[in-house]
DNA sequence: CAAGTCTCCTAACTATGTTAGATCAACCGA
DNA sequence: TCGGTTGATCTAACATAGTTAGGAGACTTG
């Protein structure tokens, strides 16, 4: 009847060998990038041959997408770190530098997270999850701020995304755009600040 | 002595079938995404076999530099053809709105031009040199818009790219983040303005 | 026409994701 | 303790990719 004990280790096992060939494809990957993985070399870091692999995940793909996963966990977890002190500026400034910081922290996690740069792989919903949770933080964030505007809260991720994506486009290792966080901010709440106290602006579009 | 004339026929018919060859890959680039472009396919479209390609171009890399430096020179023939207005503002916003426009008008260029997306290419320095050229002519224009800081080029690129960036990743086709492009013009120029007439502020940075 | 060059072909090599099928150990119920 | 089942791993092999080697045929050139 006690069929839990040895059936619980050996799913332990098994969930321990998944997390070793992920942690040895984020190895690879940083070292000769995302599309640098194959599944030989990850094998091989594990000590194992191609096939097994596949008594693990279904696919390369899937690999990808416990990667996925688990850097979104990483980003929704630091989202709820943030702590609010009540300034509104201080709140957007930190909010951004988080994105910036985790961006840079680890590029190819970013890559994976936040470009579609692997030709055939689109994530799963349940990988995809914590990564809509964590921006539906940020918007009911910038709600809180008194930033209800969609528009408004679609210009402050894209002035995120684009300093991190010229970053790594033209100065990859560098902070020529990164270090821009604080005037951006800047930039943005002087133009949205007026919304706040009175009726709203930004409908006009030649 | 005229051994010219069948020589230049040649050297005709050779460009034509490349430029051929370039046209199919931006085809299938088009229907399958550019990473879904294999030799095979190029080949059967101009009525070949995929080593004959090897007879034009001298690897697949290379077939990606020649759409890089075709996608490269109708960028620079654009900025070209912007005609100042004199009106900072609307000079602003008509250099974003052509760089939203190349950008959602062939997603599949702009992912070649401005995103580093295929694995091992990079584009060589002639075919990049027209995207440098049409650089240095925005830099040049936001100078004369009394805009020198550095900065707030950086920051006016990244607005840019950031829209497109997030258009892309999460609403390919739409235009909930290219519809921000006058606004987001608004917001810098609104930002930027009082540099021109009084000493630079945005020095500092905690 | 003869020699050379260019174009295109078939065959084949290598790398990679993936599948099929065998082997062997661990485990489980009797 | 023993036979059957399950699971992990392997080798062999396949399909698809870019690429190379080498040759056949056509065109150009003298």
């Amino acid at each position: 009847m006690l069929d839990q004990p040895t059936r619980n280790r050996r799913a332990e096992q098994r969930s321990r060998t998944r997390a070793e060939i992920i942690d040895a494809a984020w190895e690879i990957a940083r070292e000769s990038g995302l599309a640098g993985i194959t599944l030989r070399d990850v094998a091989a870091r594990v000590g194992m041959r191609a096939p097994s692999l596949y008594s693990y995940f279904d696919s390369k793909n899937a690999i990808y997408d416990a990667m996925f996963a688990e850097g979104a966990r990483d980003f929704l977890a630091g989202v709820e770190a943030l702590t609010p002190t009540g300034d509104p500026l201080t709140d957007l400034k930190n909010g951004m530098r988080f994105y910036v910081d985790f961006a840079t922290a680890d590029p190819v996690r970013y890559q994976l997270l936040f470009q579609r740069t692997i030709p055939g792989f689109e994530p799963s919903p349940e990988s995809y999850a914590p990564a809509v949770k964590a921006l539906e933080i940020a918007r009911a964030e910038l709600s809180r701020l008194g930033i209800s505007d969609p528009g408004a809260l679609d210009l402050f991720t894209a002035l995120g995304a684009g300093l991190i994506s010229q970053q790594f486009a033209n100065e990859p290792g560098g902070d020529r755009w990164t270090r821009l966080v604080d005037p951006a901010t800047e930039m943005f709440y002087a133009y949205v600040l007026p919304a706040r106290d009175q009726g709203n602006r930004r409908e006009r579009r030649q």
